[in-house]
DNA sequence: AGACTGCTGTTACCGCAAGTAACGTCATGC
DNA sequence: GCATGACGTTACTTGCGGTAACAGCAGTCT
């Protein structure tokens, strides 16, 4: 393979490598969980660890090229669904459903993406807080905090505002889809009615319940 | 000892020495981190592994016993705030204002809480799914459901609505406080705001900024 | 008294996973 | 011809969760 034909693939040898072994980690990733062993994975790709170990430095790196591929599929298509011809609540409801049609069809993916960082290579003394969240979860709020910034007339205090509603809104989304993929107590279509109603006030406008004071 | 000493201070020699034992073992997981190691909480404790397995079974245990005694703290504050006497939005501030002023005091215990289970035992093939949220995550949100149900009329399929709005407000203040607990973007009382700006619905009221389809 | 029970504690080990060192092998560029 | 460097191996170290197997030391029953 010269030059001229690694051209015309775009890919050099070694980029190609990479693309297999990581193809190979996540069929065992997938079947095994977000513990399979780096010599299941190197078994799995038909070699053995220290190539891996050559290729990704260590797990964590191994680990991070498999969810920055998953992480920018999943974000694509969430992209494509808050940017659809629609008014804000159809947009609204489309995100929800995408991202929950997403977990709810592949939920190995979805359960690998959300491992925390568990390396932290703690740094000086104590171990970072506040960086629980899986970096899907800081990603997406992120970007949903950037889109409102963008779209929706906020006032002062707008970018603030914006980026704290874009990671309030990510984690409700999270939470209540983990649950729900666990339990299933109703339908996709209903979940996302009601996140969505709960987006829109419908706390703040329903009644108390007779007989004690309100929530 | 005695059985009649024994019932003064309402605790067995065995459940004494679990209490001690879980003390030290919260020191240690305070200190280094989540992944504390069983050889160093039995050195803090003064004894060796062994007697740790026989008390708690394995680390999930040991782990499972300390995150109770947290958690249960924890969520008797929350629900102290949530039984203030106001209204439903002062209330609903309060208890934001509340986690967050906690995971802020003590971001180690914060950090230890919200780890997900790790053990699993995998049930037949694959993996328990849908199950990533740490305990603590699906206790606030179950009782925060509950208490939805109970106190908000919410008219049919209420009891669904409330639980789903109990784990989505869950996710949504876990989400966005472990991001301003690692940013600090801003105070706490502006992010308590905020988020219950977002929970009364004013994204569903804002306009759409000028120049280009609202979000 | 003496045996039995049940708790405290120990040392020494197993199995397994992450990560590394040291060594071969083969194509390429000079 | 030969050095460079990627691809690959075996064999090792280290550290962790977890488990035997054993020892001392109450109290308790006969």
């Amino acid at each position: 393979m010269d030059i001229a034909h690694r051209a015309t693939d775009q890919q050099t040898p070694a980029e190609q490598r990479r693309r297999e072994l990581l193809e190979a980690a996540d069929r065992v990733v997938l079947r095994d969980g977000p513990k399979a062993s780096m010599n299941a994975i190197a078994a799995e790709a038909g070699i053995t660890k220290p190539i891996l170990y050559r290729h990704f430095g260590d797990k964590g790196g191994l680990y991070r090229a498999l969810a920055t591929r998953h992480t920018d599929a999943l974000l694509s298509s969430l992209r494509a669904s808050l940017d659809a011809p629609a008014d804000r609540r159809r947009r609204v409801e489309a995100t929800l459903d995408t991202y929950l049609a997403s977990i709810e069809a592949m939920p190995q993916v979805y359960r690998f993406l959300m491992h925390p960082a568990e390396e932290s290579h703690q740094t000086e003394q104590g171990f970072d807080v506040g960086r629980h969240s899986a970096p899907l979860l800081r990603r997406m709020g992120e970007e949903l905090g950037q889109v409102i910034a963008e779209r929706v007339d906020l006032g002062p205090a707008a970018e603030a505002q914006a980026r704290i509603w874009g990671h309030g809104i990510v984690g409700m989304m999270h939470a209540a889809g983990d649950w729900w993929l666990g339990e299933r107590p109703c339908s996709r279509a209903e979940l996302v009615k009601s996140l969505a109603d709960l987006l829109w006030g419908r706390l703040a406008e329903a009644d108390d319940r007779p007989g004690g004071p309100g929530f």
